[in-house]
DNA sequence: AATGCAAATGCAAATCGTTTGCAACTGGAT
DNA sequence: ATCCAGTTGCAAACGATTTGCATTTGCATT
């Protein structure tokens, strides 16, 4: 049996935070929920043209940084390319990109934060987050 | 006691590598070793024209891609900033930035190091290499 | 020490990803 | 239906980095 997922409602989060819904932000946070993979901004502008060809690049950028600042898209600075864009539905979860093809894997591992947590603390440190990227390759 | 740190003669790799050591690398090899700790390529100039007015950031940008190619520097792009440099001597290890002042502090746990192996692993990857960025700021 | 030439340099212009100023437009409260 | 601050598209600006090109410079060779 699925879990009831229970799937944010960004609207109503934008909403609530006196942020106003309009066309272009419906469009964005659309793609944004229907993607399971990790878009960078012209790939979610070329999405979105194709919905409401009058959406503009400048528009996904700032679109992208309210709903960072918001919480609800997490952004990630992989090596060597364009920022990439995940919606922050789901876990905490750290990458593996596989250097082939571009594609990101989700993983975790609670004692590898664990593990960070104690080393921080021995270092006087307060973690305020963190970035755990392993870039490989797929074993043949 | 000192323990005879073999230091690394950088001159030496890049001529036997067919390497031209010309002006310009000298003093940012001398500045790249001398520093301990983590400056990216704007403050890697200033501290070359000091030694060496004609310099041109162009060139300590070329340096950098030359002795990163050699394994001679790694390049870290930490968030928020451009890309900051250290010399390739002493052993892998990972970063915590202090989010207040800047500053790297680095740290390794071998145990990371194996989890990280142990989930390319059960992923069906070989890990090329990784990122491990811890930010936080100073517990008071 | 003088020569030759590919490699390396400085400069300025180009590139890439991203941000911003501004005038026109539009949610949504009234 | 009206209003106006928030939002947009556009194009220009931006910061970091790279590149084309004419000029220098290591350094292997005489």
């Amino acid at each position: 049996m699925e879990p009831a997922t229970t799937r944010r409602d960004y609207e109503r989060e934008l909403r609530q935070a006196g942020i106003r819904i309009t066309k272009p932000r419906k469009v964005i946070l659309q793609i944004l929920t229907g993607s399971e993979d990790h878009p960078d901004a012209m790939a979610i502008f070329r999405r979105a043209v194709k919905i409401d060809a009058s959406i503009s690049l400048a528009t996904v950028y700032r679109t992208m940084k309210l709903l960072e600042g918001l919480g609800a898209v997490h952004r990630h600075a992989f090596e060597g390319g364009p920022a990439r864009f995940e919606h922050a539905d789901g876990a905490h979860h750290d990458h593996l990109i596989d250097l082939d093809t571009g594609k990101v894997i989700e993983f975790h591992s609670e004692t590898i934060e664990r593990l960070q947590q104690q080393i921080a603390d021995e270092l006087g440190y307060d973690i305020e987050h963190h970035r755990l990227e392993l870039y490989g390759r797929k074993r043949r």
